[in-house]
DNA sequence: CTGGGGACGGGGCCC
DNA sequence: GGGGCCCCGTCCCCA
C-alpha cells in the first residue's frame, strides 16, 4: 500500500517536471517567433516608410506637372476652363461635396484672411491639384473698355471724373494698339473688380466675378462701411451703385496664344497688384452722370436683389454683372461657404452665352428703364429668402435652357423677335419682355407682396400670388364644387373628370394627363428623360 | 391630385 | 401705324 503511495507521488514529480519542461520549451518558442515577427515588423515598417516617401514625392511632381498644364491653358483660355466646370455643375453633371467652390470674401472680412490660399477640389472632386482664390479687397480700379470702342463713362477716371482718362493698368497688353475688338474685355462701369478666380501661382486670373453694393447712400464709400454694409439692403432702384473690391486691374490683352486657336474665345485677363493708396475709388469719385448712365445703360441687366445667408459666413447680396466685349457675363457664387451642401444649382453660368450669343459683345440698347414704381419696393435683406430666390433664379435658368431645348425659345433672329437678350439670345417681340425675361438672369424681383415679403418678377405673378392671402379662388369647376386659384389648375383638375391623358409614355404606353407626370414616371420606370 | 410660382405670348390701351 | 406699357391667359415645373 505505502509502496502505491510512493509511486504516485513520483509519477506526479515526473509529471510536474516533464510539465515545466514542455512549458518552457514553449515559452521559448514563442519568444523566438515573437523576436523574429518584431524583426519583420519593423522591417515591414521601414519598407513602408520608404513607399510613402516615393509616394509622396510622386503626387508632388504629379502636382507640379498638372498646375504647370493648367497654367499654360489659363493663358490661353482662361475664363473658360475654369467656368467649363461651373456649368457642368450648374447642370447637374458635378457636385460639389466641400471641395469645388468658389469663395468671395468682403473687404475687411475677417473670416478668410487675404492671401491666403483656400484649397478646393477641383472637376471630378478626387483630388485637390488648385487652388482657386477668389479674392475681395478694398476699393480698387478697374477701369477699361473695349480698344475703339471707348466709352466717356467706363473711361472716367474715379477720381478726378476726368473722361478719357487712361485706364491705370499698367499691363503692356491692355494698351496695346493691336487689341482687337474681339478681345474680352471684362469691363465694371464705375468701380472695380471684387473677386478674381486666381490661379496658385497669383500670376495669372482667369476670370472675374463682379459684385457690386446696392446703396441709396452716397457716403457709402468707405470700403470697411461697405463690407459691413452687406447687411444693409439696396433701398430704392434709383439709387446709385457703389461697387467695392479689390485694388487690382484687370486687363484684357492679346492672347498670348495663336488666335485662331483661341478662335472666339476670350482673351485673357491679367492682373497686375495696383497700389491702393493711388487709386481710392468711393462713390464720392462718381458724378451723378455717371450714376445716371449707369442706372440707364445697364439697370436691368444687373441684379438688385438681396441675396444672404445668413450666418453661413458668407453672404452674396448683390450679384452684379456688366460685361462689355465678347466675354459673357459669367459668374458663379456658393452661398455655402464649406458647409458641405452646396448644390449645383447653387452656380450660375452665362458662359453659354458667349458660345452662341454675339450679342453679348455689344451693348444692346436697352431701352431706358424708368423708375417703376413697384407694388412694393421692400428690397430689404431676406435671410435665408435670398437663397431661396437665387436658387429659383437658377432653376428658372434650367427651364430656359429646357425650353430651349424643347424648340420653344426662339433665335432672336426672327424680324417679329429682334430683341434679344443679352445673356441667352433669346429674342422677344419688345423690350419690355427682354427687360422681364432677363430678371431671370439677373434675379431681379421688383414686386414685393406687403403680407408675406415674396418678392416676383411680373406684376402678374404678384397678383396671383395675393389669392393665397385673400383666398379667392374665382376658378370653380363645373362638375363639382372645387374652386381654384389659378386657370390653369382648373383646367387640369378638369382632366380628371374628362379622362384626358394625352401624354403617353413611348416605352409602356401608359398615359398621363400632364407632361411633368410622364416624365416622373419615365424617370422612375425607365430612368429615360423626355425633352 | 392640389397648390404655388416661373415664364412667356398675346392683346388692348395710350401716346 | 408703331412703340411703350400693362394686363391677362397659358403652359410648365415642383413640392
Amino acid at each position: 500500500m505505502a509502496n502505491g503511495v510512493v509511486f504516485h507521488t513520483q509519477i506526479a514529480s515526473i509529471m510536474e517536471v516533464l510539465a515545466n519542461a514542455a512549458v518552457a520549451e514553449i515559452c521559448k518558442l514563442v519568444d523566438d517567433d515573437y523576436a523574429v515577427f518584431r524583426l519583420e515588423i519593423t522591417q515591414s515598417q521601414k519598407e513602408n516608410r520608404v513607399l510613402r516617401r516615393k509616394l509622396l514625392e510622386l503626387k508632388v511632381a504629379r502636382e507640379r506637372a498638372e498646375r504647370t498644364m493648367r497654367e499654360r491653358v489659363l493663358a490661353c483660355r482662361p475664363s473658360i476652363k475654369i467656368l467649363d466646370r461651373y456649368r457642368g455643375i450648374a447642370r447637374g453633371e458635378g457636385h460639389l461635396t466641400g471641395g469645388h467652390r468658389s469663395f468671395v470674401k468682403p473687404a475687411g472680412h475677417n473670416t478668410l484672411r487675404d492671401d491666403q490660399p483656400i484649397t478646393v477640389d477641383e472637376g471630378s472632386g478626387t483630388s485637390t491639384q488648385h487652388i482657386i482664390v477668389i479674392e475681395s479687397a478694398g476699393p480698387g480700379v478697374k477701369q477699361e473698355t473695349s480698344e475703339g470702342e471707348e466709352n466717356p463713362l467706363y473711361s472716367r477716371d474715379p477720381q478726378t471724373g476726368a473722361v478719357g482718362a487712361p485706364p491705370v493698368a499698367t499691363d503692356k497688353p491692355t494698351t496695346a494698339p493691336a487689341q482687337p475688338k474681339t478681345q474680352c474685355s471684362i469691363t465694371e462701369v464705375s468701380g472695380t473688380l471684387n473677386a478674381i478666380l486666381k490661379s496658385e501661382t497669383d500670376t495669372e486670373t482667369s476670370t472675374v466675378t463682379q459684385r457690386l453694393l446696392h446703396t441709396g447712400s452716397d457716403q457709402m464709400s468707405d470700403p470697411e462701411r461697405m463690407g459691413l454694409g452687406r447687411l444693409g439692403c439696396p433701398p430704392a432702384p434709383a439709387s446709385a451703385y457703389v461697387l467695392y473690391g479689390s485694388p487690382r486691374t484687370v486687363h484684357s490683352h492679346p492672347d498670348s496664344c495663336d488666335a485662331s486657336e483661341t478662335g472666339n474665345d476670350p482673351s485673357c485677363s491679367y492682373i497686375s497688384e495696383m497700389d491702393p493708396s493711388n487709386m481710392p475709388l468711393g462713390l464720392e469719385a462718381q458724378t451723378d452722370l455717371s450714376r445716371r448712365d449707369w442706372n440707364r445703360c445697364s439697370r436691368s441687366v444687373y441684379s438688385e436683389g438681396c441675396l444672404y445667408e445668413a450666418g453661413e459666413g458668407m453672404a452674396i447680396d448683390d450679384v452684379t454683372v456688366k460685361v462689355e466685349g465678347d466675354i459673357p457675363p459669367t459668374w458663379n457664387a456658393d452661398g455655402h461657404l464649406g458647409d458641405g451642401h452646396s448644390q449645383g444649382r447653387d452656380f450660375l453660368d452665362y458662359r453659354e452665352s458667349l458660345e452662341t450669343n454675339p450679342n453679348v459683345a455689344a451693348h444692346y440698347p436697352l431701352h431706358t428703364l424708368k423708375d417703376r414704381d413697384p407694388l412694393s419696393t421692400s428690397m430689404g435683406p431676406s435671410d435665408s429668402h435670398g437663397s431661396i430666390l437665387f436658387n429659383q433664379v437658377l432653376n428658372s435658368d434650367d427651364r430656359t435652357r429646357a425650353q430651349a431645348q424643347r424648340g420653344e425659345a426662339t433665335s432672336g433672329n426672327s424680324k417679329d423677335k429682334r430683341f434679344p437678350c443679352m445673356f441667352c439670345n433669346k429674342g422677344f417681340s419688345c423690350p419690355q419682355k427682354v427687360e422681364i425675361h432677363q430678371r431671370v438672369h439677373t434675379g431681379e424681383r421688383p414686386y414685393s407682396c406687403a403680407q408675406c415679403h415674396m418678392r416676383f418678377t411680373q406684376a402678374g405673378n404678384l397678383k396671383r400670388h395675393q389669392r393665397v392671402h385673400t383666398g379667392e379662388k374665382p376658378y370653380s369647376c363645373t362638375q363639382c364644387h372645387m374652386c381654384f386659384a389659378q386657370a390653369g389648375h382648373l383646367k387640369m383638375h378638369l382632366k380628371v373628370h374628362t379622362g384626358e391623358r394625352p401624354f403617353t409614355c413611348t416605352h409602356c404606353g401608359k398615359r398621363f394627363s400632364e407632361r411633368s407626370y410622364l416624365r416622373i414616371h419615365q424617370q422612375k420606370k425607365h430612368s429615360t428623360l423626355i425633352t
